[in-house]
Parts: structure tokens; sequence; C-alpha cells
DNA sequence: TGCTCCTAATGTAGCGTATA
DNA sequence: TATACGCTACATTAGGAGCA
């Protein structure tokens, strides 16, 4: 395995927190976010988590003069960019009882480790709104993508429910966490032997626990 | 001891794109 | 077209604390 360099991670941490700091945007709107991806022709912008692509969507434009996007594959699995080590940019809503989120696949991340020393997560931290009980949202979306997806409608044939929109997103912290095979050991793992939507068994995925990383956090900046 | 309540942990689902 | 995966929330379950 790879020795990494600690002071040399934080570098690179400072100089990507330095530039996200003064160019990314405090106050997300949802169908704001959504209309900048839908132009920029993003992919992602029909997804209903919008917020985890729009950070992502957002990396991507200001980092791509620091850093290498995107980052090293593993089968099929893709780290959202390099410089270092592998990195992966994740969104996390701060008014949830969870402290816990839910990363890349397990085998991805050993081998990244084994690769570079570590794998990072750069984690936007934040305010959701959800107040959107009279799903308005969710129809300016849905008419905006041209209609119900096929997903959607077979969803409704049986009668499931459907999850609750997030309408805007307060940017309030972003973190940069290491992970190296000791965080392994010390935080669980997601989805282990689980089924995906369509009934197949999904790979399992690396949960972290904010509560239990400390020096793990080896930058971070408020907003 | 048994019941209730609260919190944390775990398991499942929703919704989409990418790719073979 | 089927399958795999990315993104995350939320329902359910388990376990601990407090009280009669």
């Amino acid at each position: 395995m790879k020795p990494i360099n600690k002071a040399m991670l934080k570098n690179v941490a400072q100089n990507i927190g330095n530039t996200l700091h003064y160019s990314l945007p405090i106050k997300w709107d949802g169908k704001q976010s959504i209309l900048e991806m839908k132009e920029a022709n993003y992919p992602q912008w029909k997804q209903m988590e919008w917020i985890g692509f729009y950070f992502q969507f957002l990396c991507e434009q200001k980092l791509s003069g620091i850093m290498q996007i995107p980052g090293p594959q593993y089968g099929n699995v893709k780290f959202d960019a390099y410089n270092i080590i592998p990195w992966d940019f994740k969104a996390h809503a701060m008014n949830t009882s969870s402290h816990q989120i839910i990363v890349n696949d397990s085998m991805a991340i050993a081998n990244g480790i084994k690769d570079f020393g570590a794998v990072g997560v750069i984690l936007a931290v934040g305010k959701v709104e959800y107040n959107d009980e009279n799903r308005t949202f969710q129809k300016w979306h849905e008419e905006l993508k041209g209609g119900k997806s096929r997903y959607e409608i077979e969803r409704e044939k049986r009668g499931a429910w459907s999850r609750l929109r997030k309408v805007s997103f307060e940017l309030k912290q972003i973190s940069f966490i290491i992970i190296t095979d000791d965080v392994l050991e010390k935080c669980g793992a997601f989805q282990r032997g689980f089924r995906n939507s369509n009934g197949s068994p999904r790979n399992e995925k690396v949960l972290l626990d904010l509560e239990k990383l400390d020096d793990e956090i080896i930058h971070y900046i408020d907003f």
C-alpha cells in the first residue's frame, strides 16, 4: 500500500477549499439550480436528489483547473475527481436525525486506498428546506422533464408513496474527510446484501459516521 | 418486572443515468 | 432493454433509560 503524506493532503484540501469558498453560492434554490444544470446540458438535472448532483456539478465547474475530473475508475465505479488521491463529492443535510453518510462502493474504496494510500470525501453540509407538501416543486420539475417518467408510472401502479422533494439548500460547511483502512474498520457498511430497485443485489457501500470522525477531517471551511 | 418513550442503528425504497 | 450504480431519505427495529 502506498504511504500517505498528510501534510501534502492538507495542502491540497486547503487549495480546493479556498477555491470553493470564493466561488460557491451559499443559497441553492431548487428551481434555479435545476435550470442551471439543464442549460449546461448536465445529464443529472432530472434527478430528484438534485442537491447531491448540483454540488457535483459546481465542483466540476470550479475545480477543473486544480483537479483531474473524473477520477480513477474501478470496475463500473468511478471517483468524481483526483488530486494526489481519488476524491468523491457529497452533499449532506444537517437538519436530519442521521449523521451518517453513504460513500462509494466498498471494493472501489479498498482499491483506491491500496493504490493511493487513501481516498477523500469533499462533503458539503447545509440546511435543507422540505416545505413542498403541496408538491408544487415536484410538479414543476415533472413538467420540465416532459411528464412522468416510466419509473414513476410504474410506482403509481404499485401504489408506492412518493418522496418529499427538497426545495432549497443553504450551505454551512465543507469538510475534507480522508478514508484509510482504519476508517473502514471504524465505520460500518451500507446496503450489504440488499437489492436494487429492480430486485438485483447491490454491492456493499461504505457508511461514514460523522460523529466517529475526528482526525480524519483534515480541513473544513465555514460559510 | 413490565411498560412507555426516546434515540440510534439498520434495512428498504425512491428516482434517475450510464453502460453493456 | 436489462442491469448496475449514484444520489439520499425515511420507515422500521433494537436497545437503553425512566418510572410505576
